[in-house]
This record gives C-alpha cells, sequence and structure tokens, in this order.
DNA sequence: GTGGGTAATTAAAACGTTATAAACACCCGA
DNA sequence: TCGGGTGTTTATAACGTTTTAATTACCCAC
C-alpha cells in the first residue's frame, strides 16, 4: 500500500499522487480529488520512515524523562497536556531518558546529532542553562519548562513561582503567622531561585523573616526530608507556618504536623502548591495554590509548534499564573 | 556522517563497512577493527530512517496512554522502569495517545497498519480483549499489563490481585473486622474479575460476606467517589474495614473516616495497595501491600524484548506477588 | 502555422541503509 | 596449467518518499 499502488490504481504518476496528497495547486484540483479518494478508499497511510528519509523531518518530539526524582503526577499530567496539544498533527512524543546526575549535556547532544527528533521538551532549568545555550547555538527547536537568565529570549513556558510563594506567606501573615518556612528545591534551578525571591520580598515587606533551610531541599529522599520536617517541628523554635512547594512536600509536611501533635490551622498553617485533585482528599483541608501541569504540557506543545513553524522566538515565553480555585478559609 | 564518509576514509565499499559495523564474520577481523575504530573517530551514528526504511524495523516501543484516569503515579513508574529495561538496546519508547472510551481497537490498527513501532504495550486488559486477540492473529509483538482468559497463552504482566484480595481480607479478620468493603475497577478489566474472585473465596472461607458496590468503580470521577464514600461511613450499617486497590480509593477512604468522625484502627480498619512511598507519609498509617510498579515496567520491557527476539510466548507471562514490607501490626 | 506562454503531469535522482548476487585474489591438489 | 574451493570484498538494487528538472498538451497572438 505505497504511493505506487495509488499511482497504478489511477493510472497517474507516483509524483502526482505525492503532489496531490498534499494539496499541490500545481495538480488540478479534480486530480487531487480523485487521488483523495483512491487513498481513502485503501487506506493509504504515508511510510513515516520514508518521509523522514527524504526529508529529514522525523516528525517526533523527544521528552526528557527524569527517572529519578519528580513531582507526584508530575509525568502523567504534562505528558497528557502535551499529547492534547500535538493530537492531530502528526507529531508523536518519544521519552529519552535522562540522568541530570551525569553530564547535562549528553542527552540533548545525543538528540541533536542522532537527528532522534525535531524538537526537545525539558524541565529542570537553570538560570544559564547549558542545554538551552547549547539548542539555541544549534537553532534546534526546544521548549524548557522554567526560564533561564540569558538575554536572547528562548521558547519557554513557566509557572510564576514568584507570585506563588509572595501569595503563600501572604496567606500566612492573614492567619497571623510569622515565623514561616520553606523548603527550596536544589538551589541550581532557576525556579528555586524565583521560589527565594517572591518569599524573601514578601516577608521583608511585611517586617518578617522566612526560614530557608539549605541542608535539605525538594529532592531530598522522602524518609530523609520527613524525619528532618518531624525534628524541626519538634523544637520549641518551630515554625508557626509552611510553605509547601509540591504535594510530598506537602504531605511530609503534615505527616509530620501529625507526629509532633501539632493541629493544623490552630497551632500552625500550612500553604502548599497543588498540582492533583488528591488534595481536596487531605484532612484537614489545606490552603492550596494550584498549577495547572495539563494546561503547562498544552502550552509547551503549542510554543513547540509553533517554533517549528518558524515563528520568532521572541513572543514564544508563557507564564502561567497561580490558580486560586481553593482557599481554607474561603 | 555517513557510511559513504567512512567508506571514503577508510578506501573500502560502503557495503563493507555496513557489514563490518555489524560484526559480520564475513568480513575480515582486521578490517572490522579499522571500521569500528573510524567510527567511533567520526562519531558516525546510524541514520534511524534509513534502517527502517530497508529493514522495516523501527526499534520503537508503543504505549498506550490512557490520557483520563490513570491511579496515581502509575504512569511515571512504569515508565521508568520499562525505560530501564530498555536501555541501550536502541529501543525508544514512544506515547500512544489513547481514549479508551472509543472503539478499543482504533489505537492498535493504527500501530500496526502503519507500522508505527515494533511492539506495542498496553493495560487495562479485559477478559476476551479485542486488542489481544487482533495482535495475536496479525503476529504483531505486544504485552499487557493483566491477563486474559484465551487459551492462546501471550506475552503479559501482571499482578496477583486476587492475593492481594485474600491477604487484605485476612488481614481485616485478624483486627477482627467481619463486614469487609471494596470498590472494584469496572467489571470489564480482567483485573477486576481477579479481584472479586480473591476477596469473595477468602469472605467464603472465613463464613463472612464482602461488599462489592456496582454502583461505584475506581473509574468514578474522584467528587463523586468521596461523596459515596462519605456517605457511606455515614450510614449504622457500614462496612468496619475497606479494602482499597489504589492510592486515590485510600485517600478517599482516609478522607471519608475523617469526615464521618471515624477513627481508623478503633472504629474501621483499612488495607490498601501501596505502589508508592506516599504512603509512609499517610496519617494514620494503614496497613498496604505493595504493586511494585517499576518492576511492572521493567519486567513488560523485559518480556517485550524477549517477544521481539522470537522466544515462544508460552514462557512469556509474568505474576508478581504482593509485597508485604509494611503492616501497620508491625 | 509558428513561436511563446501557461497549466498539468511526469521521469529521474536522491536520502542512507541492507540484502542479493557477483567478483576477486589466493592457495591447493591434480 | 588448470579447475575448484575458500576467504574477503564489492557492485547493484531496493525500501517509499519528495524534489528538481523536464516533458506534454493546449491556447493565444502574430
Amino acid at each position: 500500500m505505497t504511493l505506487r499502488t495509488i499511482a497504478g490504481e489511477t493510472g497517474l504518476a507516483v509524483t502526482t499522487v505525492s503532489r496531490a496528497l498534499s494539496n499541490d495547486p500545481r495538480i488540478a484540483a479534480t486530480t487531487r480529488a480523485l487521488v483523495a479518494e483512491t487513498a481513502e478508499r485503501l487506506g493509504y497511510v504515508p511510510d513515516r520512515a520514508a518521509q523522514r528519509l527524504r526529508t529529514g523531518r522525523t516528525k517526533v518530539i523527544q521528552v526528557l524523562l527524569n527517572l529519578d526524582h519528580e513531582f507526584l503526577s508530575f509525568t502523567h499530567e504534562l505528558l497528557g497536556g502535551l499529547s492534547e496539544a500535538l493530537a492531530g498533527t502528526g507529531y508523536s512524543v518519544t521519552l529519552f531518558p535522562d540522568i541530570l546526575e551525569r553530564d547535562r549535556l549528553t542527552a540533548v547532544r545525543q538528540i541533536v546529532e542522532g537527528r532522534l527528533g525535531d524538537g526537545i521538551i525539558f524541565n529542570r532549568t537553570e538560570p544559564f542553562d547549558t542545554r538551552v545555550r547549547y539548542l539555541t547555538e544549534q537553532g534546534f527547536p526546544f521548549v524548557c519548562h522554567g526560564r533561564t537568565e540569558f538575554s536572547v529570549p528562548h521558547p519557554s513556558v513557566d509557572y510564576d513561582n514568584e507570585a506563588f510563594a509572595r501569595i503563600a506567606i501572604q496567606r500566612l501573615l492573614a492567619h497571623g503567622r510569622t515565623r514561616p518556612l520553606m523548603i527550596l528545591p536544589p538551589a541550581r534551578y532557576t525556579f528555586s531561585q524565583h521560589l527565594r525571591w517572591g518569599a524573601v520580598a514578601a516577608a521583608r515587606d511585611a517586617g518578617i523573616t522566612i526560614e530557608l533551610p539549605d541542608e535539605i531541599t525538594l529532592d531530598t529522599p522522602q524518609d530523609q526530608a520527613a524525619d528532618w520536617m518531624r525534628q524541626r517541628l519538634a523544637r520549641s523554635d518551630r515554625p508557626d507556618g509552611v510553605i509547601c512547594v509540591g504535594e510530598v512536600a506537602a504531605l511530609i509536611t503534615m505527616a509530620a504536623c501529625a507526629d509532633n501533635g501539632l493541629q493544623i490551622g490552630r497551632d500552625i498553617d500550612v500553604v502548599a502548591k497543588r498540582a492533583s485533585g488528591v488534595f481536596d482528599l487531605l484532612r484537614p483541608r489545606i490552603d492550596a495554590l494550584t498549577e495547572d501541569l495539563r494546561e503547562t504540557g498544552r502550552a509547551m506543545g503549542d510554543i513547540l509548534l509553533r517554533s517549528l513553524a518558524g515563528e520568532d522566538p521572541t513572543g514564544l515565553q508563557v507564564l502561567l499564573a497561580p490558580g486560586t480555585d481553593f482557599r481554607q478559609d474561603a
């Protein structure tokens, strides 16, 4: 079932059939209709390998997947949104296992040099991300989750973590809390800086200080982080409010509260980043600001498609605002 | 950077280079070494599109991804294990968005007829799954998560849900609970039957009955399921034990208990299927049996590779036993 | 009626790889 | 000296598509 089959069936040349199927105006409208009808009838589907060999375009989007650590439900929701955005475009989504520990560039290099895809999607962006620099230099289409501090603009989708931190502080203040704590992602990631700035600025404006421990991060192994938090909340100088940047962090905090006999809403308050419906099931219910990961995936797909279409990268930045659909005191 | 480049560099013919790189014994050992060295030096990487066009093999594994409903962390862990198993084999993992609501066969058909991959992986298997039948008829390699009731054996990986249900009942009995409740997956899936059989058999052996409501399933929208459970536990004839087949179900149950003032361990007991580290963070801690999704993914990758290598499907079934690493009373 | 323009179609080449079949060099026994 | 092996290499074709350049058919003006 190839172009030759259709050519034989219609009596046309292979070239004509190929052109007709791509709606080339050089082919007579009647011929185009005939070819389309025949292709439909015979169930013709173009051979991607042949197309790719000829054109160099792979019709593949590579997603760098961190196998080790990832926020709960991050992968599923993001990939779901991405698939949604790419549906019907002929692009397929391929996962590229990424070991972040090693050289951050190897995975990206492999994809670019081996022409393993037409575009790349990745996250955990750093302020001067080597992958962003490399891909920009190579002129290879990509979108990253998170921003950089390069002066040259590049396609990116990010959540406004600075706003998240600021609003979270304000909500704790509204409950009379003045000694907040927040566990940050590892400092090398850009969004860690954003969180820090937002929190520090909001705290300074309110005349309070925020505790940002540097012996522990969001990537600390779960049991270790849980131990740390339990011990931290056991001390008399414990924080009276905790900002949780993610669902696992929220669960860790809630477990630590329970283990120390602290009642959320009375002894301590929690504001968390919410990324799935799970939060509705937690008791006590906690204050949360939403990060819509499915929307993030959709935006990344959309941006990448526009980038592949040759659109100028200057306009291809998206910043998603924290959703405020649920408040504890609402 | 193609075979021609290497051929030019070494003075050999393209055919010879191709053979040498695939370690063909017809090529002299010294020549093979020379070619290998040259390829390495020039950083040669074969063009997948050309290989695929010539051989028909795509070196792609297609994973059918349900975008709508999925257990918490299911996607991430399973894909992680799969990537692990496939690492270094040259196979890449591609996601194929699957709308289960429509014809269950369309996605699989598209992949087979369009030669979009060399193998397929999917889940939510039914007793007489049309996809399994179609793929078996076509002789197309695949592995599914879950078993069928066809007489002809096919590659599959499954969790022993029957054992899970049986052990769960026994654990509840050990706590003196005699009126257990379990919410099942939709009845059309095979693993729903396994859960049912295991639970019913264990209950019968103990001389008790188990409540298996059929107006609600694991796929019921979360808020609706939460409402149902809250109301169910509010009635005086409420169950004294709940078996939760998944993490979301466990959270729903715990929320309903909290909302009704029921204390787990005193008024009611819960046994759940655990698939991630999240459970360690829930308070009160609940009894759980582990399903290792990463291991599941690894097994599926392994089985599929062996199937692709032409191994007889008779031996390609894996049944994973429930892990018992944590018990409430341990 | 002949040259030139336009619209429609087509032949041929190419992408990079592998499989088939053929060629080559060499040595051995007769 | 020659036929027949053996070990090694090579020319050629093919996979299915798109692109470049060429061809055909037709109409119009001169």
